[in-house]
DNA sequence: GCGAAGGTGTAATAGGCATTACACCTGTAG
DNA sequence: CTACAGGTGTAATGCCTATTACACCTTCGC
């Protein structure tokens, strides 16, 4: 059979109110907690729709973390592109990615990420790979595309990459670890931060 | 019966045996997929014994995390009792707090304790409290200390521990999350950001 | 030795869940 | 209209494991 338009759309549309509701359900009781007949109550649909779709249950929680991780490298490209100073195009990154990177969505994609990692270390180097290295990465790229063109600063490229982003990281870390008790990471005490980067990396005009 | 102290020890031994095996096993394969069995077969004695001593797997894992877990606050202290200048004091503390919590049982505790926060996140925030607060506040006594002794530095001492605790922290958390795919987090690399943190609040000598 | 108190090992209990098997329904082509 | 192909819902299957119940044994005071 010719598959048509609309049943094309119907599974697709499946398929997102599944990924959907595991993500829901998994982000409030973890993988383990979670049954794959809650999920299909929530999304509708069945189980037998599910094994097709995703083949099992590890398969589901693939599709969940990587239909959503992104890196930051195309937020930071964007900013670059824009074409400001080093210092003020650092800052908007900052505010940018801590913004993405601090959303509850993500931070709960993190645990999720990391408890799984215990028992399968490959699925987590593998989020690694496409989100926090790519990120740091164009972070890199940034920094020894500035120095080539002779801006001055202090530090090579690398290390500078490592600590800015680590300026970020450790705010995702401790959301991750003390579900806000540590206070709202905000984005004032981002910026001071920011600025104590700056000048520490010889960058503000 | 009034207890002798040979049965106290048998008694403890016993413990420290389960525990000792429940932190192994749970490390490798997480909580969740650790079963009983296992621990008991691994530690010798028997089930009664663990559900006698820790009432239950919650107990249990509640003994594992919080037997091993510790602030940095006494390794602060001991270090700026040395009397050393703040450079130095700050350099020997990020050694020293670097080379702790990147130990790789370390690490894979903070791992257990995120993906038990998912469907207990009280259980995080008291692991948070005990550590990384404690730690935190540590430091920021250090620097006001300094700065009421008349230290010249940039910055608030909040603001400066949490940077400082930031450069440790984020290689923990790039760690926890990378399974050793972004590289050992080197002293070396540390002992870079830890010049940069120093020349940025001023107090390199 | 001896009796008891409590630790220890083993064998249920009881419930849960991923996965599979199967029957039903729906929409389509001829 | 009819037969069918594949999606869909439901009811097993089969295994696993936290927890409990119970019988045995070790140890210690006397």
């Amino acid at each position: 059979m010719i598959e048509t338009a609309t049943e094309t759309d119907r599974l697709d549309r499946r398929r997102q109110s599944i990924v959907e509701s595991a993500r829901a359900l998994f982000v409030e009781q973890g993988f383990e907690r979670t049954t794959l007949g809650h999920i299909v109550d929530r999304a509708g649909g069945s189980l037998a729709t599910v094994y097709k779709l995703f083949g099992n249950k590890e398969g589901l929680l693939d599709a969940v973390v990587f239909d959503q991780a992104g890196s930051g490298e195309s937020l930071i490209r964007e900013v670059a592109s824009e074409g400001a100073p080093p210092a003020e195009t650092l800052r908007r990154i900052a505010a940018k990615l801590h913004q993405r990177l601090l959303d509850p969505g993500e931070v709960a994609l993190v645990r999720i990420v990391i408890a799984r990692s215990i028992e399968d270390p490959t699925f987590a180097r593998r989020f690694f790979e496409t989100t926090a290295m790519c990120t740091r990465q164009a972070l890199q790229r940034i920094f020894g595309a500035w120095s080539e063109a002779g801006v001055a600063m202090e530090g090579d490229p690398e290390m500078l990459a490592e600590i800015f982003l680590g300026l970020i990281i450790s705010d995702l870390q401790t959301e991750a670890i003390s579900h806000g008790v540590a206070g709202k990471p905000s984005q004032e005490r981002l910026a001071l931060r920011t600025e104590f980067f700056l000048k520490g990396s010889g960058l503000l005009e």
